[in-house]
DNA sequence: TGTGAAAGCGTTGCCTC
DNA sequence: GAGGCAACGCTTTCACA
């Protein structure tokens, strides 16, 4: 039933435990892993090594304060396409990743359309992406835009 | 000792090229990071250091690819309050700080509705979430639920 | 910011269970 | 099969220029 993934690695008690830690202190060492885990150094890194292998870890993130930077600005965009014919979705997503603006963009079901994260300098910024880049965008038809006054919880990824 | 307002730092060039790398290679050692920039690793480590105690980088984290871990299920939820004291605001993001479920939450402007992305290994646990946990908030008034179909891009933080 | 020495850490081969 | 130990080599750190 579970089997579905291309992966079948089955993850023990360490191997969750490391996830949990690597998931809020991916820069620990691996000594320091080890001490709070109960394992000696070598089974560690092998473990660490295995989970990256078989693509659980799918990297390192450092976690940047946007706001500290200048992106001061964060927006909620949802797009709706005219066209939802393949070819058009790609086209838009091709050019959706190539925009530092956006940074997260999730297909959505319904009536195929995308919400979109995105974060800019300023509200000028945010303008500026609009109509300079997002309506110009072919088989573009409707945008609608919403602001979050503040994120309650920021969280990468879901925890074990 | 210039410990000022982390709003207030000034990032030259080299700071924003190691946040950069970082951004990506969280775990890339000092010195192979020195190599890249064109320092040497005494300074690089020290900015980093700085970075790290001025706010600008807030933590590191292993990305986990959800779906190897069994979660293979994403949904957005939009929630309402019925009533908008800030108590209720309060008692309400408690909650959900405590849902490991929600990996993502935001407030939004006008009707003052928060944004939650819910993560769980299979519908019944969505529902299972819902039923159990969110109806029974205090002051949760209305709930949508959006399902993507798919994740097109999947940023952390917005790239320098 | 860079240099060099010293301390700390990660990696590997081998052994044990 | 997986964990632990020890030694080697690389990385980080600190004093000082």
């Amino acid at each position: 039933m579970k089997k579905s993934l291309p992966e079948t690695v089955t993850l023990d008690e360490f191997d969750i435990r490391i996830l949990r830690i690597l998931r809020d202190e991916a820069r620990i060492a691996v000594q320091d892993l080890s001490e709070r885990i109960g394992l000696s150094p070598t089974p560690v890194a092998r473990r660490i090594r295995n989970l990256e292998a078989s693509g659980i870890i799918t990297g390192y993130a450092a976690m940047i304060d946007e706001a500290a930077l200048g992106y001061s600005v964060t927006v909620f965009v949802s797009v709706k396409l005219d066209r939802q014919v393949d070819q058009a979705l790609a086209d838009f997503e091709n050019a959706i990743r190539d925009c530092p603006e956006v940074v997260d963009c999730w297909l959505m079901t319904g009536n195929r359309d995308y919400l979109l994260r995105v974060v800019t300098d300023g509200l000028a910024g945010f303008e500026e992406f609009l109509t300079g880049r997002l309506t110009r965008l072919p088989a573009v038809s409707s945008i609608e835009s919403s602001i979050p006054l503040r994120r309650v919880k920021a969280g990468i990824s879901r925890q074990p």
